[in-house]
DNA sequence: GCTAGGATTGAGACCGGACTCACAAGGGGT
DNA sequence: ACCCCTTGTGAGTCCGGTCTCAATCCTAGC
């Protein structure tokens, strides 16, 4: 009641020079900190504006010196922790640098990744991180790379894109992981991904995600290194929601001859497996292994806890935020990092089968 | 390499209109959708445009129309599943309706938040979603009410702030459950919470969040209605990181009369909380009950499982932005909703405490 | 055949800043 | 006293759209 609230027009630089009584340019320039103005100007510019409570227009001053502060990120899942940390990674970094975030989801749709790029291009936005949902359909990042936009790539390399790319190197700690399991003497170890193919996997068949190629090529690499071949019935694909990797984890157990071990791609299908495993009434690691990707907390808290294959996501979203804003401002796209690499955390959800043990 | 890429300005309306042969203005008619256009002119000028692959600038667009279509969201911390959960139902809300979020981090300060919401404002965002990180200090999401900006306070409602606020009513839910912990036998019951305060707790004490006052109110008013006194030292605020968790729970269980059993104020202290127990040998619910805020799919998986306080954080995300969204568009600030409530879901970590068991 | 009235169309103002340019004023050097 | 240079200043353009306004077209009605 006490000051004429809401009204509608802001406060312009033009509103704040007349009551200073100085011409717009020199307001502007008080304002902005730029180009020469007397002290006594200034002083009466800053004065005015604190009167007037006056505050820049951000999408004016974007509008003629190109640069809108904000970078645009695109991932699949908020609501899945190992993007939430990356995100928060990422949103750390930008706010060091004077940058805004815009997040965008995409349920891991390509057709929503390409339509938040085109919109987050529109918003002119100063660069762009992308988990992209395939690593294959990819013009979409393709256009944004050639326009000359600055583009960062998360968690996921692209067919064909020769761009920054802040992904750990999958291929190396599948490799790693898998042997493990064989050495405690299991062969047959499923795998289970919500990516989704139109048919069941066989081996060679291009997949959508470099991540997943990547994890299936270290998990074949250790059978064939151990002379062991490694059974593609094993990969369960297509674990899209709860229900599915219910049916899936029990189709997986109740065979014939049952897997032994199980790994999951990420932290919402260990959710579910595990779920299903205790359903079953089998207990792990004595009936079952578990192997999962993601090292959350509450893998820790778990009996026993869970075996895990740690990422250092909330760097990579620092690191990739670093890369974007570098590019953003034209400096030397530093020392390379040497990649990301993930860790085996060996807790209690790995021992051996049953069948190794008689 | 074939089309010289990354030619430094972007296509204009202008450069369109000169392909298409016809006026500035009438080309943005055409590609507007505004005003009226000849279907001739407007296949030309939609050729144009294809041809030339031209995409609007949204940045000049808002600019005079005053809209941006786009949203800022000022949240304690995404890495918190609670909030990622939340943004997920407000960003899936916002697409539908054509909106972007702005997302920032405040990570809890009141200082982090005023800057927040001064750089969206800057940035002229249609309206803020914001889950204050003090009921108290409020000055700057008053002054944002004021100027007429739409604002929707999510989690905490804002002391005297007469703004569409979506949360859940605490104070209740605490009641029961607290109720539920005392008919279990429980009579030394502690609750632990990040939030910080200068003093240790004492009842009547302010507090800066809204949320913990109410749910502090529940817990008194259930130990008056049985006629017993809440000693106030079971209180422990200022449990900002693991380490202060873990001192906070081992003190609350080393002592000569233990706590007997232990609400948890959300996930992050929950994963400290039940981990120092485990360390110090205790056994959850035998030696000590459990309880704690949101229903974290991992509740489930631990044994035994958690009892939980449910709260429809996806909902209430949804319900923030579609409240946000109508009030930027003017629209009736619709059924008002009944708000929302919350769940206790009693699982496995809440028994008798041994005292009344002998 | 002539005209009123709606459909089209182009010129140009405008949104709110940043920035260019021309010009005035003041100081130092010679 | 004269020239050069730095600092200070205002007028005006530009960014890339939207939108107003007046002019021009076209067609039905008489």
């Amino acid at each position: 009641m006490s000051s004429n609230s809401s009204r509608r027009r802001e406060i312009t630089v033009a509103d704040v020079a007349k009551a200073a009584q100085v011409s717009k340019a020199q307001a502007a320039r008080a304002l902005g900190n730029y180009g020469a103005v007397s002290e006594e100007v200034r002083g009466r510019v800053l004065a005015a504006a604190e009167e007037l409570s006056y505050r820049p227009n951000e999408l004016a001053r974007s509008m003629n010196t190109g640069k809108s502060n904000t970078i645009g990120v695109v991932v699949g899942d908020i609501e899945n922790p190992h993007f939430g940390l990356a995100t928060r990674g990422i949103t750390d970094t930008a706010k060091k640098s004077g940058y805004n975030v815009i997040l965008i989801n995409t349920d891991e749709e390509v057709s929503a990744e390409i339509e938040a790029v085109r919109v987050l291009l529109d918003k002119r936005v100063d660069g762009l991180i992308v988990a992209p949902a395939s690593s294959i359909e990819t013009e979409h990042l393709q256009h944004v790379h050639e326009s000359g936009r600055p583009l960062v790539l998360l968690d996921r390399k692209a067919e064909g894109l020769d761009v920054e790319t802040i992904a750990v190197s999958m291929a190396e700690i599948s490799f790693e992981s898998t042997r493990y399991l064989l050495q405690a003497g299991h062969r047959r170890i499923a795998f289970i991904s919500t990516l989704k193919t139109e048919t069941p996997y066989r081996t060679g068949m291009v997949l959508d995600s470099s991540q997943i190629s990547e994890r299936l090529e270290g998990m074949q690499r250790a059978f064939t290194e151990s002379g062991l071949s490694f059974s593609e019935d094993q990969v369960r694909l297509n674990a899209g929601d709860a229900d599915s990797i219910r049916t899936i984890t029990r189709g997986l157990l109740l065979a014939p001859e049952p897997a032994t071990a199980i790994v999951a791609s990420d932290g919402l299908i260990a959710l579910s497996v595990v779920e299903a495993i205790q359903e079953l009434g089998l207990s792990i690691p004595d009936d079952i292994s578990f192997l999962m990707y993601d090292d959350f907390s509450w893998t820790r808290l778990t009996s026993p806890p869970l075996t895990v294959i740690a990422q250092p996501v909330y760097e990579m979203g620092v690191a990739a935020a670093g890369a974007l804003i570098r590019q953003i401002e034209g400096r030397k796209p530093a020392a390379n990092g040497a990649g990301f690499s993930a860790r085996l955390i060996r807790r209690g959800s790995v021992a051996m089968p049953r069948t190794a043990r008689v």
